[in-house]
DNA sequence: TATTGTTATACTCTATAACTATA
DNA sequence: TATAGTTATAGAGTATAACAATA
């Protein structure tokens, strides 16, 4: 096996590792979990999103999507809509609270939490370029 | 509400997104839970650690701690052994199994991903600069 | 009395398989 | 026949509360 150490590597998975409770602890405020979380997400206002697809971006079975929009529309923030052009199909609609809820959660996600905050906009601007460059965008 | 947007986070939150599952599908080739990997890779070899440790690494109830460590004792990854000097504490040892796959595991998880290992060695240079300062190390 | 670990219970997430209603 | 979503079932992670053994 070859010795392929890499700091930067090494530095980031810390830096995850610090963060590992962070998100799951931040949506609790608002009694969601991660997954749940994770489907207002997907949904942008204003475009449904069909179950399926669902699915298939949290890369679970969609048996579980069935479960986790049960609990979000019992909440009234997402509902379920028919489909026009293929009437097996259900699509997933934001409420306005969810749509409400969803900017809250995303506003505080934006924050930087305090390791990026204690960097320099010089170094912020070096981050976001590597960062760029390691996305391929 | 003020605007913090901070183009690095941004990036750096992309990149979790981009990971969220490789250390799930990585561990569960092993048939491990992330919560078991977790606790594998909390106990180094030859420092067992108490199940109130374990916990409190964990940052979940200890009454979790004792469903995992069944189910890695039964796999003979772990296990339990009396603490001389408190009768009620239970240390968690890895077995020579346990320490074999924690260190077969780990062994992969140090390969950079594809985002990380796209970057030149300068900018890994830099990118481990930042996160040293930025993880405060 | 306080603490360590366990048990009992309940809920969520997850997968597989069988089912329904459409296509 | 094939596909979208549901239901039934089972296992794992999580929390809370009650408990036993020990301090």
């Amino acid at each position: 096996m070859r010795r392929r150490e890499c700091e930067a590597w090494q530095l980031l998975q810390e830096l995850l590792r610090a963060h590992r409770t962070f998100l799951p602890m931040l949506v609790a405020e608002y009694e969601l979990s991660p997954a749940q979380w994770h489907v207002l997400q997907l949904i942008a206002p204003d475009e449904p999103l069909p179950m399926g697809e669902l699915a298939r971006d949290l890369a679970c079975d969609a048996s579980n999507v069935t479960g986790l929009v049960d609990r979000l529309e019992a909440r009234r923030l997402v509902e379920r809509r028919a489909a026009p052009h293929d009437r097996r199909v259900k699509v997933i609609a934001l409420t306005r609270q969810g749509g409400a809820l969803r900017a809250r959660i995303a506003a505080r996600l934006a924050e930087p939490p305090g390791p990026i905050a204690r960097l320099s906009a010089f170094e912020r601007r070096q981050l976001s370029a590597i960062l760029r460059k390691a996305l391929g965008s």
